[in-house]
RNA sequence: GGUGCGUUAGUUCAGUUGGUUAGAAUACAUGCCUGUCACGCAUGGGGUCACGAGUUCGAGCCUCGUACGCACCGCCA
């Protein structure tokens, strides 16, 4: 047996035990002639003595060996001398009377500590180390513990977890498809699932009316900090239920899983829910973080020709947002917050400000306006005294709530609104149905083409589909959205109609997607569901900035895996039984 | 496809106006030390300043290009 005991549970009451642990080497302390090892397995560390005076072959033993090399000792429990409050086990300490080298190691390239001092980059060369270091560890631990309540829970509520295949059929709607050439079928490629959503609808056909799967999917684009090419959802269809009875559904998972994966309650209210419109006028965003007030007030009717500033009187557009208490902000401050807006990414021409003082309304356009004007604009802003008010406009309205809501964000990290330990939900509802896509010159599912139109609207499809909203919903949580779904198109007709709309010929539409559309004419009930994104959740439970920290082996930025050095070129031989040629001239 | 920032010791970083032998911390090695737990003290080894070109009497530092990393825009139904 190599171990009795683990480095993580032995305490005051263990006193005397003899006991065996196995472990890495964390840190050694040579003392002269008594040296300490702190020995870590996944459980925690336990502190190791070797007395020169009792056992000398013992202790020049222990002298030899060096970090992270793996151990095995016997030895007697003891009360510490000096105690340790830090760690559960520092009242204890194990007098060895044998110890097994099970294995060395080189010297590794950082150190494994909490706090190492190994860069990103490094680490993930060196995954397997990184993730000795427990608040790594930890992210897995919270992640398999956010598993096991979701499948508690929808057990619970009579769900099936069903697995769905990895190689399915192309799909050219959506995201970049990975594809994986068929040896057996030369020529022939299946794809990874972006979603198993078409796959969970027929398992509605087929009469499992609550499904979920804790699901990888793929989708080839590029990275961020919160997106990976292959990723984890929760997916859920449900049969025989509205919009409500969906909400309700995922609203009680939600507040179960804080309450038992995170300990946080969530109250008894429902989430907030705004419609996709109120969202973008209010925050600028179909995700707004309500961790945080500072909506947008639109200024149209005070600032647009009722002085003679021509920016404001040509917009389309001019909003502003009141961030409490900046009004001391320095000129060299609100420079940076404009050129923060100006910066390509965001993308504003300028940006107004107006500090609103004891004695007036102090502003970068003054000698545009009467001192009355800019006291509307402080009253319409219900900002007081020591308020610091920013402006910005543009031709194009919602480019310029965008551009706001990217200062509004920066404004409440600035003022410490975004507590990570504090959680803000809502639901964003009633999306349109379609958005107009310069690039491809046509209508594109905003939601995906199996979302199916509010019942009331159906009629607007073939007069003004531009304004057909959605029976979809999107979860979101402290501005990330951590969740999103839909009532699905159930109806064979309707179905063939939305591809219609989005420019699939009949032939082309029965081609890709036949296979659902017949379905549909075997009787499928009506259904709709929803999909979480697991590492967001659990990267916002554990309050990480990346989601890569809380997947065990994720890819860097270009999609690459450093550890393994994936992708890689193959064998000629291989591409050979695959009917591949590589075209090296690009 | 694009923008910004970065690349100097094993690691994390500093490096002044372009000027002698490129530094710190940490890690590592050796020695001393019997109660440490961020142990301490002393000594030591460790550098293709990412790569390539250019400017210059002289480049870690300036210019251009390339590669790589991170963040973001586009993209992500």
């Amino acid at each position: 047996m190599y171990r009795t005991k683990t480095c993580g549970e032995l305490r005051l009451a263990n006193i005397s035990e003899d006991v065996t642990l196995a472990g890495w080497v964390q840190k050694i302390r040579k003392m002269g002639g008594m040296t300490f090892i702190d020995l870590r397995d996944r459980y925690g560390i336990t502190q190791l003595v070797f007395n020169e005076e009792e056992n000398k072959e013992l202790f020049n033993k222990a002298n030899t060996i060096g970090r992270e090399y793996v151990i095995q000792v016997t030895g007697r429990v003891n009360e510490r001398y000096n105690k340790n409050n830090k760690i559960p086990t520092g009242e204890i300490e194990i007098i060895v009377n044998k110890l097994t080298i099970l294995n060395k190691s080189d010297i590794p390239p950082f150190t494994i500590e909490e706090n190492t001092d190994g860069g990103d980059d490094i680490r993930m060369k060196y995954r397997y180390l990184d993730l000795r270091r427990s608040n790594v560890r930890a992210n897995l631990e919270l992640r398999h513990k956010f598993c096991l309540a979701v499948r508690h829970f929808l057990d619970s509520k009579g769900f099936l977890e069903i697995e769905t295949p990895v190689l399915v059929g192309s799909t050219p709607e959506g995201a970049r498809d990975f594809i994986v050439p068929s040896r057996m079928n030369p020529g022939q490629f299946y794809a990874l699932p972006q979603s198993p959503q078409t796959l969970k609808q027929l398992l509605m056909v087929a009469g499992i009316d609550k499904y979920f799967q804790i699901v990888k999917c793929f989708r080839d684009e590029d990275l961020r900090a919160d997106r990976q090419p292959e990723f984890t959802q929760i997916d859920c269809e449900m049969s025989f239920v509205e919009q409500d009875d969906i909400i309700n559904t995922f609203e009680e998972m939600t507040k179960y899983l804080f309450k038992e994966v995170r300990n946080y309650d969530l109250g008894e209210k429902p989430f907030l829910r705004l419609s996709w419109h109120e969202a973008m006028k209010r925050f600028g965003s179909d995700k707004p973080d309500m961790r945080f007030g500072m909506e947008f007030v639109e200024l149209m009717s005070v600032l647009k020709n009722t002085g003679e500033f021509a920016v404001f009187n040509q917009a389309e557009y001019i909003g502003g947002i009141c961030a409490k208490g900046c009004a001391a902000y320095t000129r060299k401050q609100i420079d940076e917050l404009t050129n923060y807006v100006k910066s390509p990414q965001i993308g504003a021409a300028g940006l107004v400000y107006a500090r609103v003082q004891d004695d007036g309304v102090k502003s970068s356009v003054d000698k545009f306006y009467s001192p009355e004007v800019l006291s509307n604009l402080a009253k319409e802003m219900n900002a007081e005294t020591g308020d610091l008010i920013l402006i910005i406009s543009g031709s194009d309205a919602m480019r310029a709530r965008k551009q706001l809501c990217e200062l509004r964000l920066l404004m409440g990290e600035r003022l410490g609104l975004r507590d990570k330990n504090k959680f803000a939900l809502l639901w964003v509802v009633d999306f349109p149905m379609f958005e107009w896509s310069e690039e491809e010159q046509r209508l594109m599912a905003m939601h995906h083409p199996f979302t199916a139109p509010k019942p009331s609207d159906i009629p607007l499809l073939d007069s003004a589909p531009e304004k057909v909203l959605a029976d979809a919903y999107d979860m979101v949580c402290n501005g990330v959205e951590v969740g999103g779904g839909s009532i699905r198109i159930h109806d064979a007709v309707l179905q063939a109609k939305i591809f219609e709309i989005l420019g699939f010929t009949p032939e082309k539409a029965q081609e890709q997607f036949g296979f659902l559309m017949n379905a549909f004419k075997f009787g499928a009930p009506p259904h709709g569901g929803l999909a979480y994104g697991l590492d967001r959740w659990v990267s916002l439970f554990a309050g990480l900035d990346s989601i890569r920290d809380c997947i065990a082996f994720p890819k860097n930025n270009s999609g690459r895996d450093v550890m393994l050095d994936a992708p890689s070129e193959v064998d000629a031989k291989q591409l050979d039984e695959l009917h591949l040629q590589i075209d090296h001239f690009k």
